[in-house]
DNA sequence: AGCACGCCGACT
DNA sequence: GTCGGCGTGCTC
């Protein structure tokens, strides 16, 4: 059955933000030549509701009944279609992640663009159109790069077609420096040149947009990130789009934006974990830029002081050219030396070693600031009864909830229950309840009592709730206010202090035992990130880790900060171990009321496609069981081969579909923490 | 996923 | 008597 039409209708094909995994056709009046194209934006009706569409084909007949057919209400014409290669990069990310291609393609542009109402896309585009002055992009006030920076420079802004570079280089070292000359090579071959610049998280790296647009004056920059305005989010996307934006500087979100003229993409610390969407459809934005750099036959580069070992297998094969920045760029400025403090011989009060105290001490004495980290907020993560035993577990997940002091709570930190602090133990009345280990807030509090005359400033999550709060504790640190900064990883990224001249770290031991494989590959990176906080200025600084392991490895490659040899160690463990990236994955998690319903649909999942070229494992709870009062589970498969598992993948997915569970299940394809 | 329809419990 | 609980079915 085929219904044609005739010279005034044709058929839009679109795709829409459901989990449901086909396209959808509707009519559409319109003269002949006028038809609307792919890639641009329909407002279509769709079961109760009017819902944004993208049209993915425009076509003359349709094999759908013709009582079933409805006309699309509006085209979006003022909108230029999004180009052909970025629909292309949106169905390559949903056939690799499994998901729906209308469930990747329309949470990537701006919800302005996908409401009824067309006020705010047709405001962002009159304020383009004003603001389409000046757009020159001559770069000015460039630094002189020392020679490895300079071969780097020139190797990124020299590349031609598809070329992966891994740029390898201390924090300090100037990779910035690099990013922007390269930047400035590639503007100006060629006047509508765009450049993708991806950051982890961009409220932590306020400097970089100040350091770009006073580089390159007249030219136009975006930023695209989640804590933008829905108003300012559609005036940067849209600039994206329409190529008048010639840098974009964003999150991972920003991978799907579209850049006609894209010719270089530029990954900040590419190896951290927040690169991974956590939610929803869990992409690998770090991935999908090399695709995307390789769809469009074109440079990225990749930079970081502890590269995933992902990228650095690939440096090591020859798959990514490896560029390398061995001293730090400043003069004089030399990598801080970093010493154990052995905590079985140097006994801790509260947290912190004699060693730590006395050096804090220096610190004060000669009007330096120190910086202390500790990865865990609150005063402490449990309290607990010393008569009968009892803990502050949270009634709705498999955790502790978190004592919070200066507000006076309990808190779980996976659920936002809170409760006020109990006077008495609730099992046995007893009123005596302590506290166990201990969290940012309770350092603070043992160094106010040790150093009343310091001034000491906490930064973590809870410390910096209010917007805008952040970058005025970040401020305040930069204009020497603060002698002891003690903070959460928040502290660790970024930010440079110029007279930070001591950093303590005080808790690290905690991943060393961790279940998660990754766990030592992110300790190291975030030591070393942490380390490179020091030093800057140029005055001799040190690093003290409390640790009780000493001996342990992980510990001296941080000493020799020697990241290359303990990654090959890693990736020796790896391989033999048979792990990522020797091994490719995907996790399949269920989630019900109960944990043994979760198991059993996790059951009927592992045995209803067998296959002798992937590694099916039986089902298990999630080490965190129970979240929010809904238990989860967990199923793994493996291979050693990507297209294996991706063929086995795309089978899978379509026969847990049929099975219409009531159970909530999801599929995360290369899965960071297992 | 929304969203409507539809059929059973405690409330002004 | 009805407001509303969430089961189930549909979406060009």
């Amino acid at each position: 059955m085929s219904t044609s039409t005739d010279s005034t209708h044709c058929f839009l094909e679109v795709v829409l933000d459901t989990p449901l995994n086909s396209s959808f056709d509707y009519r559409w009046p319109c003269r002949p030549g006028e038809e609307p194209l792919p890639g641009q934006l329909a407002l279509v009706p769709f079961a109760h509701r009017e819902i944004m569409a993208l049209i993915v084909a425009v076509k003359f007949e349709t094999d759908i009944a013709p009582e079933k057919l409805k006309d699309a209400l509006a085209v979006r014409s003022q909108l230029s279609p999004l180009p052909e290669r970025w629909i292309a990069l949106a169905r390559f990310a949903a056939d690799y992640y499994q998901r729906p291609l209308g469930e990747v393609a329309l949470p990537g542009l701006p919800k302005n663009l996908r409401v009824p109402k067309t006020v705010a896309l047709d405001r962002a585009l009159k304020k383009l159109a004003k603001l389409d002055l000046q757009q020159d992009a001559t770069a000015v006030d460039m630094p002189v790069l020392n020679p490895a920076q300079q071969e780097a420079a020139d190797a990124i802004g020299g590349a031609e077609g598809f070329t992966p570079l891994l740029l390898w280089g201390v924090t300090g070292s100037g990779k910035t420096e690099v990013y922007l000359q390269a930047c400035a090579r590639v503007l100006a071959r060629d006047p509508q040149a765009q450049i993708l610049i991806m950051v982890p998280e961009i409220n932590l790296t306020p400097q970089l947009e100040g350091n770009i647009r006073a580089r390159f004056p007249g030219m136009m920059l975006a930023t695209l990130h989640s804590s933008l305005s829905e108003g300012e989010r559609m005036l940067h996307w849209l600039a994206a789009h329409n190529g008048q934006a010639r840098i974009v500087l964003g999150t991972r979100l920003a991978i799907l934006a579209s850049l006609p003229h894209l010719q270089l993409i530029v990954i900040d610390e590419e190896h951290d974990p927040s690169y991974k969407q956590q939610e929803g459809l869990r992409y690998s934005a770090r991935d999908l830029a090399v695709w995307r750099a390789h769809q469009l036959g074109i440079p990225i580069v990749l930079g970081s002081a502890t590269p995933s070992l992902e990228s650095w297998h690939h440096a090591r094969s020859g798959r990514y050219k490896r560029l390398d920045l061995r001293e730090r760029a400043v003069r004089d400025a030399v990598l801080p030396k970093v010493r154990l403090v052995d905590m079985e011989r140097d006994r801790a009060r509260d947290g912190l070693t004699s060693e730590v105290l006395a050096a804090l001490r220096g610190r004060l004495e000669r009007g330096e600031q120190s910086l202390l980290f500790l990865n865990r907020r609150g005063y402490a993560p449990v309290i607990s009864c010393d008569a009968c035993g009892w803990i502050s577990n949270c009634t709705r997940c498999t955790a502790f909830m978190v004592l919070h002091k200066p507000e006076h709570r309990l808190r779980c930190h996976h659920c936002s229950l809170e409760l006020r602090i109990p006077r008495s133990c609730p099992t046995c009345g007893n009123v005596d309840l302590q506290p166990l280990g201990r969290g940012t807030q309770r350092v603070e509090e043992h160094l106010h009592a040790m150093f009343p005359e310091a001034r000491i400033l906490r930064i973590d999550a809870d410390s910096t709730r209010l917007k805008g709060s952040a970058q005025a504790a970040f401020d305040s640190v930069h204009r020497g206010e603060v002698d002891i900064l003690i903070g959460t990883q928040m502290v660790a990224k970024g930010h440079d202090f110029k007279k930070l001249t001591l950093v303590g770290i005080l808790n690290p031991d905690t991943a060393l035992f961790s279940q998660d494989y990754r766990a030592s590959e992110r300790l190291f990176a975030q030591l070393m990130q942490v380390a490179g906080r020091a030093g800057r200025g140029g005055a001799p600084s040190e690093v003290l880790v409390q640790t009780r392991y000493a001996q342990h490895p992980l510990y001296g490659a941080v000493m020799r900060h020697d990241y290359e040899r303990f990654a090959g160690q890693l990736l020796e463990e790896r391989k033999e171990a048979g792990l990522p990236p020797y091994m490719y994955q995907a996790l399949l998690r269920a989630e019900a009321k109960e944990l043994p319903i979760a198991i059993e649909f996790l059951e009927a999942a592992r045995d209803c496609l067998p296959s002798d070229a992937i590694l099916i494992n039986d089902p298990i709870p999630m080490t965190m069981t129970r979240v929010h009062n809904v238990d989860r589970a967990q199923l793994l498969v493996e291979s050693s081969s990507r297209p294996a598992l991706q063929a086995y993948l795309r089978v899978w997915v379509e026969q847990l579909r049929a099975m219409k569970s009531r159970v909530k299940w999801s599929l995360e394809v290369d899965p960071l923490d297992i």
